[in-house]
DNA sequence: ACCTGAACACCGTTCAAGT
DNA sequence: ACCTGAACACCGTTCAAGT
């Protein structure tokens, strides 16, 4: 076949292809050539695409990054060329045309569950996406949105650079791996002798929606709630 | 040589030999053919220890979690055979021979620490281990004495587990990934146009030991905090 | 019981060749 | 520019053979 007329292949394609193929079958299923099957083309063919299979990671990584929603920051939540504004939505404009900010803890709230979300929607690929940014656009956006809300309502830059870290660690804990799903659904695992207080664990991963979900949710309130008290120290020492 | 007079490997040697490989070069660079090399064996040789890599990754991860303190709830952080039972310095004795459980707060700050020292030290296998306890014995005793010591303090048991998930959240998050390496250095990667917030980025990395350490603290203790309030609130109820 | 080499079905990546 | 098949140096795992 050689080279065809309209080309067989697109970034875009590849991407979408090795989500869901990490989605459906986990990081190790992703091989070049297992993808390039999947594409109805030869292995070889990603490479007039990617350089390498870790740039290709990279991509995938960033396009569900590109999903969280930052607009509470007031910054659109993808780059994608040609893609839409989106609405100024992280400021609230009143009567008079002016802008009030979201307050940051409600902002980091509803940036929180939509980090996690887009994240828990592919956990397989969160130990790769838990790198940090590096040359990531998309990433490179969140953390410059977070950073710069944070400094904007009066945290301290490194506090608020703390601020980010911390979020991003229970975020993408959060989305690596489901704790309810972690224990054995056999109850013979729970050996009364060895472990004296797990009988009923053998329940857990039958909830693991609603155990996971609960754990991230008091998590977060109980997070704001210390981020608030030690904004609200930082204000009297001023 | 075939079958030597004495075994030229053992579960342990070649546990320890994998997590210094893992440290070393990566989880990828984990194979059983280089590993086999590493040991001055032959390939084939792991599968009279291990019947899979899988199997011996488990072990590899119970090995970590083994450091894991687990002295404050009470417990022995270690079931080794053949180990020494730890002192129960979970309990403190009084002068009358009383004891008196670590107040939960304080329990849950030094095994967080413990939990997240040990994990920084080998964060290429923090995947891995965050799939949850599974059938790790080390693991389904840390996940034991956790919960054993919230519901002891008054917990109510859905609540306790929530705690447990959640804490394990944050510690995975934080011993993942360093945020702060997560930043190229290279300034060039911050076009002012793209991420206006970032202009100091670049020096994240430089610093990553005490910004991780930091955003840990903080995020730890306004945990705890919160999870105090939410104490406050169930006491007042009954 | 515990090691070996040979073998099988895979990998990521390079490269010359085709249009 | 974009695809192909052949090739290279790797994988995890099985298995018959050796002591």
């Amino acid at each position: 076949m050689a080279r065809p007329r309209t080309p067989l292949l697109s970034r875009e394609r590849i991407v979408a292809a090795a989500l869901q193929l990490i989605d459906a079958e986990g990081l190790d299923a992703l091989s070049t050539r297992r993808l390039a099957t999947e594409l109805s083309v030869s292995g070889p063919s990603l490479y007039n695409h990617f350089a390498t299979k870790d740039e290709l990671l990279d991509a995938v990584v960033d396009s569900v990054i590109g999903e969280v929603d930052l607009s509470m920051f007031g910054a659109a939540s993808r780059p994608v060329p040609g893609s839409l504004p989106a609405p100024m939505s992280g400021s609230t404009s009143d009567g008079n045309g002016e802008r009030r900010a979201t307050p940051w803890p409600d902002a980091l709230r509803d940036w929180a569950r939509s980090y996690r979300a887009a994240l828990a929607a592919h956990p397989n690929i969160v130990p790769v996406l838990a790198q940090g940014p590096r040359r990531r656009p998309n990433a490179l956006r969140l953390a410059d949105a977070v950073f710069g809300h944070l400094v904007d309502a009066g945290w301290p830059r490194g506090q608020a650079t703390r601020i980010g870290a911390l979020m991003r660690y229970f975020v993408t804990g959060s989305a690596l791996a489901s704790f309810a799903a972690g224990f054995p659904a056999d109850a013979e695992v729970y050996d009364a002798a060895d472990y004296p207080h797990l009988g009923e664990a053998h329940r857990l991963a039958g909830h693991r929606g609603t155990i996971d979900e609960g754990a991230f949710e008091t998590g977060l309130e109980a997070l704001l709630d210390g981020l608030v008290l030690r904004y609200e120290r930082l204000a009297e020492r001023s």
